[in-house]
RNA sequence: GACUUGGUAGCUCAGUUGGUAGAGCAUCUCCCUUUUAAGGAGAGGGUCCUGGGUUCGAGCCCCAGCCAAGUCACCA
């Protein structure tokens, strides 16, 4: 491993501390009684404290210094005076390991007392310092000065995803935004619990991946010797415990979908969804939207949110707009009761583009996204879609060609989905057919049979109503974050690519190897000129870092480069 | 997948027609008892993303690739 000159300062460090029979990585626990957050609210001047954390600056002034301790809550000012810290001859530990041997990053317990310096900081007196923990790798030191303006800022965002750690440690408001993300989640749960509804766990790996429209990621089950999906949806199963008698059942799911990455999309992500018997899509708007003015008051002790650059009310009631009514408003067709052909003329009309596989569901989906969705900013609750586009929807009660179904858009982005669940066996096989249908013509989203799933249906489910809310979406909006990176701890990357060091004898096959792409083995052995020994070496620790492999032919064994 | 922008020291960034790689912070050495983004002085630190090409000479120009971000497409 290459190491930077910091690095390797600091593994001599970490050398001379246990020289000192200083143990940089002690076993024993720490006794903590206050943390930074408590010194700053509750000041007592003398008051005896112990604290941990890391040490995140350091000022030093010959036998004074001041430094800055970072723990789980925040900072704190410490004072390190040599002759407070070394009241005998021995001034080593002062003069040696904190001047020395500590470094910035590092973690150290701090025994001290409280007192507010000429400056007016309230700061620890520190009388005995512990080592805890040596940190080995210098991290990014962001600064900022009286009027806000940072310096040294650590805002890559390929090395603060990469190495979210060290974000969280350096950037507050990033820790911030996931300690928002629970609080929101975390009302989410008391609401629904207080309501009297069961949290429950449904498989993540599915033998048949329904519920939604989605492409998903396959694997496979060596035992069983069957192929398995990961969920795009927990639907299909949490309408199973309805049958089963729950009254009502919620999952915060993590669902998985093999399709492209961007700001919205990553490829696993989370959704609530709540199923809930004897309600419709009514009660559920109802109950959505008391739910959310109480997320957002919670997160920002307010029901207004700015985000995006908008400023967007959460308090209850929104609106409900049919979506036909949405698109002949926004594009002035009525496309009530059209049919394929007719619906695809409109969509060229409008400049969309579409294909034939698209039937009319995709069709009228099309249009909406494109020409309606961004216009809706605050809260509204688009319902009643047709048929066509709502495999898993009660027809309506009174619209025919129509279900009870609304999707929730903030910010023209939906933010949760959601029906009166069709509860007809034998219409929901009718409706999977259809889907079949619509994966015969190419669309390779389309929804498979779940025969188990109609089979509970034919127990009898009784009228249920059910929603799924996407969780990092509804973050996003509440924390004002543009990505869902941001509110992902480790959001997906590419791997990163490993730097591949090979030797002198290694180098040579690969020399000889690399112009002609493939060669004789012996005929390639011979002109390396290496030992046998060497030769095996070599060979074998290439093609364990995956650049050289051996075929083994009718004109016998040939080398080859890989990769 | 397409286009645009970017990749230079541990971090943030400069780098002029193509002519010996720079700054601030961090690090190291020395000096310094209540400071505040930054105490003073000095020193060290580089695969300029990778591989080709053009050239006497490439961080810079050309080609190919890798990674990321943004926009679009795809995708609820």
């Amino acid at each position: 491993m290459q190491l930077s000159e910091q690095e390797i300062v600091r593994r001599q460090k970490l050398a001379q501390l246990r020289e000192l029979g200083i143990d940089p990585y002690p076993a024993a626990q720490y006794h903590v009684d206050t943390y930074s957050r408590e010194i700053q609210e509750t000041y007592a001047e003398g008051q005896k404290v112990t604290v941990a954390g890391r040490l995140m600056s350091r000022r030093i002034q010959g036998k004074a210094s001041f430094a800055e301790l970072q723990d789980s809550t925040g900072r704190v000012q410490l004072y390190f005076n040599r002759d407070e810290i070394c009241p005998g001859e021995d001034k080593t530990l002062y003069n040696e390991v904190y001047k020395k041997l500590l470094d910035i990053g590092d973690f150290i317990g701090i025994e001290g007392e409280l007192f507010t310096t000429q400056v007016g900081e309230r700061t620890i007196m520190v009388r005995h310092f512990t080592l805890l923990s040596k940190s080995l790798r210098p991290l990014p030191l962001p600064k900022t000065d009286a009027d806000g303006k940072v310096y040294d800022q650590f805002n890559d965002p390929e090395l603060r995803y990469r190495m979210r750690y060290v974000d969280l440690v350096v950037n507050p408001q990033v820790k911030e935004t996931f300690e928002k993300r629970t609080r929101i989640t975390n009302t989410i749960r008391t609401f629904f619990n207080e309501m009297g509804y069961l949290e429950v766990e449904t498989p993540i790996l599915q033998p048949i991946p329904g519920g939604a429209t989605a492409r998903p990621f396959v694997t496979h089950h060596n035992a069983l010797n069957i192929p398995l999906y990961l969920r795009i949806a927990n639907e299909l199963y949490l309408k199973r415990l309805i049958v089963g008698g729950f009254e009502g059942v919620y999952e915060f799911a993590k669902d998985f979908r093999n399709e492209g990455m961007d700001r919205t999309h990553n490829p696993e992500f989370t959704v609530m969804e709540l199923y809930v018997a004897y309600k419709d899509y009514h009660w559920m708007m109802e109950t959505t939207e008391r739910l959310l003015e109480q997320v957002a008051l919670e997160a920002n002790g307010s029901t207004r949110v700015n985000a995006w650059g908008q400023s967007i009310e959460f308090k209850a009631p929104y609106p409900r707009v049919p979506i036909l009514e949405a698109i002949k408003e926004h594009t002035g067709y009525d496309v009530a009761g059209m049919n394929e052909a007719q619906l695809r003329e409109i969509a060229r009309k409008l400049d969309l583009e579409v294909d034939d596989s698209m039937g009319v569901g995709k069709l009228i989906d099309q249009i909406f996204g494109e020409c309606c969705e961004h216009h809706y900013v605050q809260p509204t609750f688009i319902i009643d879609y047709p048929v066509e586009m709502s495999p898993l929807t009660k027809a309506h009660r009174s619209k025919p060609g129509l279900t009870e179904r609304f999707e929730l858009l903030v910010n023209g982005k939906e933010i949760a989905n959601a029906y009166s669940e069709l509860n007809d066996p034998i219409d929901q096989r009718e409706r999977f057919e259809d889907q079949l249908r619509l994966s015969e013509k190419g669309d390779d989203e389309a929804m498979f049979i779940d025969q188990d799933f109609l089979r509970a249906l034919e127990f009898g489910m009784p009228p249920t109503s059910g929603i799924g809310i996407g969780i990092d979406r509804l973050v996003m909006l509440l924390t004002d974050n543009a990505s869902i990176q941001e509110v992902l701890f480790f959001p997906q990357m590419k791997p990163e690519a490993k730097p591949v060091e090979l030797s002198e004898e290694e180098k040579a096959v690969m020399a000889l190897l690399k112009p002609v792409g493939e060669m004789d083995l012996s005929e390639l052995k011979e002109k390396t000129g290496l030992s046998n020994k060497k030769w095996d070496k070599a060979t074998k620790a290439l093609s364990k870092k995956g650049l050289f492999q051996v075929e083994n032919t009718e004109a016998g064994l040939i080398a080859k480069l890989k990769g």
